[in-house]
RNA sequence: UGCCUCGUAGCCAAGCGGUAAGGCAUCAGACUUUGACUCUGACAUUCGUUGGUUCGAAUCCAGCCGAGGCAG
């Protein structure tokens, strides 16, 4: 019997994961990973959690450890505490530091999800791994999921094709409403539980309390772009991103206020009016730390800036083995920090981080 | 010191005798495995203050306080 093992959150999806493929006949075992501890990691500052009795990682546990009580399978546990300190939130901070949008969760699969994972689950035996990701794997490449909506291949795009062989994605054949239903008739104690969003592992928390714990802030000036005036204070730049309108505090305005730049050596934040402002809007964008799956490098293809925005038509110049130009017609909030990824219809060719971005070849210097 | 204008929620601002529009901000939900964006909802028993006129005032009158302007 071929052996697996599954990446239990402690969540539906790889809930039906996991049963999923015992259902098909795999020797099955649940793991469950633990990437963050807020004493050793000193996350004090704005923790909802410190006080409780429980914490929610330990109800994710628990929850996990009910799916595999009721589908006969054993749970390990593992920490990864350490691995993601070092490969994901050092990531984390260097990029806040430079005033860049990072998205650790992309760090955390490629760095923890499907490396340190991979190499425990072969300890265990095992000959595959399974997680509860919304993507599809043919022929060791990836692809979108078959819920649209619930697809997370954007997530998975900085992953090698050595990452994806022998992984398993059970509920990216299904629709999050079928993997609802499955954990609901098979009386899954999870059936009903909320999706998990925020940061991974570390969950939906006041993001700016939450840095305080690990750098300082500095306080400067919110300048209006168009009218050059002082119209603010913002609390450190890092707890910024563009496109961004909630948490400035200024009010009086007609319109609303967006984030459209930031100055890190002046440590000025730069506001525009209206959502349309001219600022936000970009056509070109360098991307660095390219990792192509499958080494396909098309010259026209599609490209997602943002999780669950629109994929987009660009044009794809490549510079070097792991740097590429793309263009596009126009899209707002083009962030630098974030990750930008290629697909080719379904088929995910890959993705990397956006360094600098254009408009009608001109850098948009403050748009770090 | 005289005259004029103005004082409505955190901010901007309608209302000008009939019982407090709207926008921004903020907060809470929804959405969401990245701080976004978006959407929905909440948000002044009260109109600088005191007194008066009136069936009834934020709206009219007077005093006081405060802001700005003109004169000196």
């Amino acid at each position: 019997m071929k052996k697996v093992v599954v990446g239990m959150s402690g969540g539906v999806d790889s809930a039906v994961a996991a049963l999923l493929l015992k259902r098909q006949g795999y020797d099955v075992v649940g793991l469950f990973m633990r990437n963050w501890d807020s004493t050793i990691n000193n996350d004090v500052l704005g923790n909802p959690n410190l006080n409780n009795d429980i914490c929610p990682q330990e109800g994710d546990y628990n929850d996990a450890l009910k799916v595999c009580e009721k589908l006969d399978i054993p749970l390990h546990r593992i920490d990864f505490v350490k691995e993601y300190w070092v490969y994901v939130f050092t990531y984390f901070l260097e990029e806040l530091k430079r005033g860049r949008t990072p998205n650790p969760d992309v760090m955390c699969n490629k760095y923890i999800k499907f490396d340190p994972f991979i190499k425990e689950a072969k300890r265990l035996g095992a000959e595959y791994i399974a997680t509860g990701h919304y993507a599809r794997i043919i022929d060791d490449n990836l692809y979108k999921a078959i819920d649209e909506n619930k697809d997370q291949s954007y997530f998975l795009c900085q992953l090698t094709k050595n990452q994806l062989s022998n992984v398993l994605f059970p509920v990216g054949e299904l629709t999050k409403e079928e993997v609802r239903k499955i954990a609901k008739d098979n009386d899954l104690t999870v059936a009903d539980k909320k999706d998990s969003t925020g940061i991974c592992f570390i969950g939906e928390r006041n993001f700016s309390e939450f840095l305080k714990n690990y750098l300082p802030s500095k306080k400067g000036k919110i300048v209006n772009i168009d009218t050059n005036e002082e119209v603010g204070i913002h609390y450190g730049l890092m707890n910024y991103t563009i496109g961004q309108r909630r948490g400035l505090n200024i009010g009086g305005n007609e319109n609303r206020l967006f984030v459209v730049g930031k100055n890190l050596d002046k440590n000025i934040l730069y506001v525009g009016l209206g959502s349309d402002h001219e600022a936000l809007y970009s056509n070109e964008a360098i991307i660095e730390q390219m990792n192509f799956i499958d080494n396909k490098k098309t010259s026209k293809c599609k490209a997602k800036f943002r999780y669950r925005q629109k994929d987009i038509d660009v044009d794809v110049e490549h510079l070097d083995s792991n740097e590429m130009k793309v263009k596009y017609s126009s899209l707002k909030a083009v962030t630098p920090g974030q990750i930008c990824c290629l697909y080719d219809g379904d088929e995910c060719l890959g993705g990397g981080i956006i360094k600098e971005v254009y408009k009608d070849n001109k850098k948009m210097v403050f748009y770090n």
